[in-house]
RNA sequence: CGCGGGGUGGAGCAGUUCGGUAGCUCGUCGGGCUCAUAACCCGAAGGUCGGAGGUUCAAAUCCUCCUCCCGCAA
């Protein structure tokens, strides 16, 4: 059995480590992210990986940096046959991509070359497309520009967000790259076509708010990207409310309307108006309260049409 | 000891600055009206104001401590 190293920190590489566990491959390390202060009170909480490695008695190694002789000295002396890396967070210079002895294989969760980098759910959902995938390619020096041994695709349902879907490509990550470790001699590696590659960014605090003067459509891909985590924000009454809940709705609305109005009530929800189109907002949850359901954020805030989210 | 905001009938909120009869929009129950409605009208039940102390003639409100919840930041 082949013996690997698996460099990967949140909840999406945690599929494929299991998999690759119970596939009976060696791991002999993981590398992850440090444990980092999180939540309220600021307690340290172990990476998803590391609670994994753990329990199936893995040695973990959580370098600050991965650039350093030590941390060289450390990956080579393992002697691996493959690093398999998913979502580790940090690049990997040269020097590292060239001690395995059969291969450093990237798992990235998009059709490539389309989506390269740090976010690919979180694009393929903002942009409206109706099909994703996972990938496993050969690593290189470039981001996301190694050549592909395996994919797999699969439809993106409408009203899917990026907590079912980054679930969804976990599972089919975690399948292909046992399978691809498993059959990797007799794979051919392919070329992208880089002349067709797109980029995401790093989602930033800003993209968590709501314009209102986009379109309907774009405001709903921009809820389903950032759903369950971290969440739309807008403004009502100068107060944040977070969007816990959003549906599309096909019907026009009166003209007269301004961007971030709201403009009734229906049997689910409220109605608010966008550059063109409206959605409905079905859950919300004002500053310092728990979730609640437009009924009862209406019914509580009196609230009446023709109010704006917003700024 | 990261920063901040909340806990008020079954739900969601106001009232707290400046102590003095428990309020609003709903829901529930009963009655009425309508071809009909998230419709409308009339009536009723339901709260030791998160907990414990303290101040006061009097505390949801002021002062301590405790507890549960939420957002931000990382």
């Amino acid at each position: 059995m082949p013996e690997i190293v698996f460099m990967g920190t949140p909840d999406f590489a945690v599929p494929s480590l299991k998999a690759l566990v119970q596939a009976g491959n060696k791991i002999s390390l993981l590398v992850s992210q440090p444990d980092r202060k999180k939540g309220r009170g600021h307690k340290v909480q172990h990476t998803p990986t590391k609670s994994i490695a753990l329990e199936n008695e893995i040695e973990v190694f959580q370098p600050e940096t991965i650039r350093g002789c030590q941390q060289v000295d450390k990956l080579r002396s393992m002697n691996a046959d493959f690093f398999v890396v998913i979502a580790y967070g940090k690049i990997l210079p040269p020097e590292i991509l060239e001690i395995p002895k059969k291969a450093c294989i990237n798992v990235h969760a998009s059709l490539l070359p389309r989506w390269r980098g740090a976010a690919p759910i979180q694009f393929s959902l903002l942009h409206g497309d109706r099909k994703t995938g996972v990938a496993t390619m050969l690593m290189d020096e470039g981001m996301d520009t190694g050549d592909i041994l395996q994919v797999k695709e699969t439809e993106i349902d409408p009203g899917e967000n990026a907590g079912t879907l980054t679930d969804r490509l976990a599972t089919m990550a975690a399948d292909l790259i046992v399978e691809t470790i498993d059959r990797f001699d007799a794979l051919i590696p392919q070329k992208q076509d880089h002349e067709k590659a797109t980029y995401t960014r790093l989602l930033k605090k800003k993209d968590r708010l709501i314009n209102w003067d986009n379109e309907a459509v774009s405001v709903f891909n921009q809820f389903r990207a950032l759903a369950p985590f971290p969440g739309v924000v807008t403004h009502f009454r100068n107060k944040r409310l977070l969007l816990k809940s959003i549906k599309r709705v096909d019907k026009e609305w009166s003209d007269s309307a301004r961007p971030g109005e709201i403009l009734g009530l229906a049997p689910d929800g409220f109605e608010v108006a966008c550059a063109s189109g409206s959605v409905c907002i079905e859950l919300c949850q004002p500053e310092s309260k728990k979730e609640m359901t437009a009924k009862d954020f209406i019914n509580g805030y009196q609230v009446k049409p023709g109010e704006l989210l917003g700024n």
